[in-house]
DNA sequence: CATTGTACAAACCGAATGGTCGGTTTGCAA
DNA sequence: TTGCAAACCGACCATTCGGTTTGTACAATG
């Protein structure tokens, strides 16, 4: 909409106005994500967005209203971002490396989004979102489907495998690393916890070339 | 209202006392995993479970020591059920399969629980159970990358690959799938989602072997 | 029989919830 | 200056929350 200029001295009135309701767009979009719906009150926002509770319900009409209009924006903006993400040149291994890679510091810079919508897919349940997440990650998922099947068809990936399964796998992976961060940086084995780019890195090189050593080649 | 009739004749009295206090457990379980801590109300579990509020705080002392009662038998079960996953003889290639078979077919039919653990790895909050998982988790996943290591030394994985990320990997991709299967079901390139079984077999292949074509070989 | 202790239900409590409402400020148009 | 609508506040409402208290049916013990 209109460019978000906030000059508070002299500025026009749907400045401050506007202001206000992205405030309460962006304090509610940080507390669902960290606490999820149930567990933010709008007193927590109002108090958060220095904003007071009825001035909320004036801009948004109910909770349950305010929750997809969070939603809603998110995942128009993860649209755009991801928008380019499909975008590139090079072979199979190049292209899936680049995806991931890009996919991950994607993620891993807009996490509140992340976890808004791995909030969702494990709801699963009455709110209306779901349908959101599935758009926002059907679109995606589809394209990065037909890059496989391309590459299929041009014999850089192995005809018996199913392109949708190798994009789960890779979007998965990347997903999944920051819904189990915190576990892994207790764990003893794991070094990679706090490098997301080298675990996807390392996570499309086996995807491409598996784990078991060429035969006849002896392992480093 | 049923009345919850005593056996007073051949019962033991520790028996229906016991049988009530399993109920509330359960029913817990289920709406715990289903909606999440903050979702669910100590009235919806009497509801559900066919006792009063009170007797729930007679048995439990507040809706926190229930939650983690509840966490904790979960995973003192997972743990049971999982001991045997990783005992399993054969090269690397077939123990993977077999771990990975075995891990998912529990995921689904305990998936109570895995949507608990899930839950826990999101907020990874206040809440003090994400010990817990951590430590579910952790054991088994050091069991898991002890497998690999091992195999490593015996030259049947790549030397310069990390074995926790192999693990993380098997896991992960294995969780993930039951957390994004709602939306999987929606996609018209997927056609997995409804056979958990197939889609952990085609990952552990890819793992093994790769998605790129072997040199000199034409797919399929 | 009286006493004690347990398992349970129902009424109840203060606090917090989502949501409403009347009134006040603000900023622009006429 | 006045008029007016939108932005905003804070008190208020009914409901529900987690948790407590009270009372009772019943089994075991003396």
């Amino acid at each position: 909409m209109a460019p978000a200029r906030l000059a508070s001295s002299a500025a026009s009135p749907s400045h401050a106005t506007e202001e206000a309701a992205q405030r309460i767009l962006h304090t509610a979009e940080r507390l669902f994500a960290e606490h999820g719906y149930e567990g933010v009150s709008i007193n927590m926002i109002a108090e958060q967005a220095g904003v007071s509770k009825g001035n909320i319900f004036h801009h948004f009409s109910s909770k349950e209203t305010l929750y997809q209009t969070v939603l809603g924006s998110a995942c128009a903006e993860a649209r755009r971002l991801l928008d380019e993400l499909v975008n590139h040149d090079g072979n199979l291994a190049e292209r899936l490396m680049h995806f991931a890679a890009a996919h991950i510091a994607h993620l891993d810079r807009h996490y509140h989004l992340t976890r808004l919508v791995q909030r969702e897919l494990l709801e699963g349940g009455v709110r209306r979102g779901k349908e959101l997440a599935e758009q926002l990650c059907g679109e995606n998922f589809a394209r990065l489907v037909g890059i496989l099947r391309n590459a299929q068809g041009r014999g850089e990936l192995r005809k018996e495998l199913d392109p949708a399964l190798i994009a789960q796998l890779l979007v998965g992976s990347n997903i999944f690393f920051f819904q189990a961060r915190d576990m892994l940086r207790h764990l003893p084995d794991v070094d990679f916890a706090d490098d997301p780019l080298r675990y996807s890195r390392m996570v499309v090189k086996v995807i491409l070339a598996g784990i078991v050593p060429p035969p006849g080649a002896q392992g480093a």
